[in-house]
DNA sequence: GCGCCGTAGACTGTAGACGAAAGACAATCA
DNA sequence: TGATTGTCTTTCGTCTACAGTCTACGGCGC
């Protein structure tokens, strides 16, 4: 047996780079999240393929995709440009997630594995530390990982995958404005760990959507100031 | 000034075929929903470039958002396939599907116009003419129509588009095994279109639920037999 | 006879080139 | 002086060509 003779981890698995459009599709969005590209700027194609060193017909493929996940608005003859959110538009993505989280929490609440819920656990100290170090990146970072976990205790790949975009444009529209609201935010998570500890999906749904919903009164909040 | 000696409508606006790639793209899209293409086929970018009689690079391109939306799974250096839909995938989607169009149904009854609740029960007339004809066809376009119209008085384009993805894709799946289901799903509707007009989110939410889960019910029924 | 290796074919991934449409600017005419 | 039109540049949309990679089949050794 050939697995025998070859330990999982030494093989380096051959690092095969992935279909080039793919890649080109991860440097785009992360330019655009970053705001390195503004909302409604012309992309051209030449110019970009240039920059990133490769060819036209990559970066055509990544935009078509950008476009298609309402990164990027593809004007026929005209060209790709950085899709510009609106208020209105903020406010349904928004409606949206809490939809798409809180039927998550309660998925979560019906099947999550012992073993899923420590993760969870763990997640929140690391988070908890986080603000405590007032890490606002590694805090960010650990919030999507544990709304992450709780979408993968869900165990519906669908609802997964329109949720991780939906979340994706959430986080773009929302970043800029509020990087705060740390501690509070941990202690709903915590106590969402409790009612899906506890197996009661209503709670769990309940407290997610009341979680999610606070930070779209604040996204408000803010959008007014 | 221009405009006062062509009428409005006489000018004809001069049909422009879209770009190419969209017209693919829906052509691909008809072909796989109607079965034409069958789920696990190998989708050969030149055989189908050659039939459409376009080059391969629109046909790359309407592939890639075939891809993204699930409707062919795109293997590296190897070419696309048309999905093949499992049983826990179909489950999924109908179960995000009846949370999509719950929270629809919540909305339209939040938000809806008079004028908008009298085109959902002009629908819901030609439904259920259509049902009594026994023309399977337009029933099942007019039920296609008639959650559209829901989707529409919500007033959420995000939730909106999400949907129609989702919808699509469910009709994909359930088509085959059950078209029938007729009468008692327009009766359903008539409920439906009442806690609308009584502005009842919750019995509109509860109804729609309701609706949709059993045609969920019916579909694993009929994959059972 | 069975299994492995090498070769050939086919298909995808990427690049480059050409034609066409849209926008900008300047020249012309009322 | 203002509007209009013609041209020019830029950029997209599409096509064709080439290189890399995977699969399948046939030959060779055991």
């Amino acid at each position: 047996m050939l697995s025998a003779g070859l330990p999982q981890g030494a093989v380096p698995r051959l690092e095969r780079p992935g279909p080039l459009r793919d890649r080109v599709y991860e440097a785009l969005l992360e330019l655009i999240t970053t705001r390195a590209l503004r909302p409604g700027q012309h992309l051209v194609e030449s110019e970009l393929a240039g920059h990133l060193g490769v060819s036209r017909q990559p970066v055509r493929e990544a935009l078509q995709r950008l476009n298609t996940e309402g990164w990027v608005d593809l004007r026929p003859a005209q060209g790709a440009f950085v899709h510009e959110p609106t208020e209105e538009e903020a406010d349904q993505l928004l409606t949206v997630r809490t939809l798409l989280e809180a039927e998550a929490a309660r998925l979560a609440a019906a099947n999550a594995s012992s073993a899923g819920i420590a993760v969870l656990e763990e997640l929140c100290e690391e988070g908890e530390r986080a603000v405590a170090a007032e890490d606002v990146d590694a805090t960010v970072a650990c919030n999507a990982r544990f709304h992450g976990k709780v979408m993968e205790l869900a165990g519906n790949a669908v609802l997964a995958e329109l949720a991780a975009q939906v979340d994706r444009r959430v986080r773009w529209y929302y970043t800029p404005i509020a990087r705060q609201r740390g501690r509070q935010s941990w202690i709903e998570h915590r106590k969402l760990i409790a009612a899906i500890t506890e197996r009661d999906e209503q709670a769990a749904t309940r407290l997610m959507r009341e979680h999610t919903e606070h930070t779209r009164r604040s996204y408000h909040a803010r959008a007014e100031s």
